[in-house]
DNA sequence: AGAAAAAAAGAGTTTTTTGTCTTTTGTTTT
DNA sequence: AAAACAAAAGACAAAAAACTCTTTTTTTCT
């Protein structure tokens, strides 16, 4: 479905939501141990995450990565198109490069109904309303 | 979302449906020109589709690939599962090695009904049919 | 100002996936 | 029986993804 670096950014980006502020800034290396990610793996990715303006990093003591109002009104298709490219969302199911409304694949019509539901499960959940889930029903990451 | 292998895998098996049949054989050079794939990495994955079960073949002259009734009645999601893996479908879509109902990730729910309408769309779809529409309106593969 | 902390950047390494090439086995036709 | 054809099998090569390590930059605290 998606390649892991995908994964564990959507992980990480939830992490942060639900145990990051402002003033409460986490280091990698605790995201990473509470994933059980590979460290240097995962920082890579959140530079990347952090250059899309989807997550907020400060450097030296006391920094580390949070989010802000604005990353925090961001969704999780943002997450996934930034790491895995806009192209998981567009591209035909069954690899057909010339596949399109006017030259369908088999597959077409219905794989159009699927990936909306998959877009809609992305984007119109809240990383607010996720990140207090996480704490209050206390789900894994 | 698939391997290449499984997208290569899906288009031979259609395109099997729609222009081979017992007296009709077709061989993997044919499928690969055809499919503008990989023609020995082709082979590989149709021997694996051989011995699941899934498409038919002969060695020898007027020998080839194609599909008996038994083949026609399969679906897309064996083709998938096969060749990708049972994982595939049953593996959290954020990778978490321990979601389940009881400890779900937070994207658990909304991702169980749209897992299901991707094997409904892999398994309703009846191969027969499909190879029926791709002959008459031409659809590409 | 100096030291330390932490992300950013960049260069490597390993593993997996994708793709190729060669040999073997089985079948059919002559 | 021999030749030719085509899949099966297996070993190999290249490319991409996953992961690691080292150096640089920025910030903060003393």
């Amino acid at each position: 479905m998606f390649s892991k670096t995908c994964k564990y950014g959507l992980r990480a980006v939830l992490y942060l939501a639900a145990n990051a502020k402002q003033n409460k800034k986490v280091v990698v290396k605790e995201i990473a141990e509470a994933l059980d990610v590979p460290g240097p793996f995962l920082a890579k990715l959140m530079q990347q995450l952090a250059r899309a303006q989807l997550i907020s990093s400060t450097k030296g003591p006391n920094g580390g990565f949070y989010m802000n109002e604005k990353n925090m009104r961001s969704n999780l298709r943002q997450v996934v198109e930034t790491l895995d490219g806009p192209e998981v969302f567009s591209s035909c199911i069954m690899g057909l490069p010339q596949c399109s409304s006017e030259n369908p694949c088999p597959l077409h019509e219905k794989a159009i109904i699927f990936r909306h539901s998959l877009l809609d499960l992305l984007e119109k959940q809240s990383i607010t309303e996720m990140a207090q889930r996480i704490q209050d029903a206390g789900l894994s990451l």
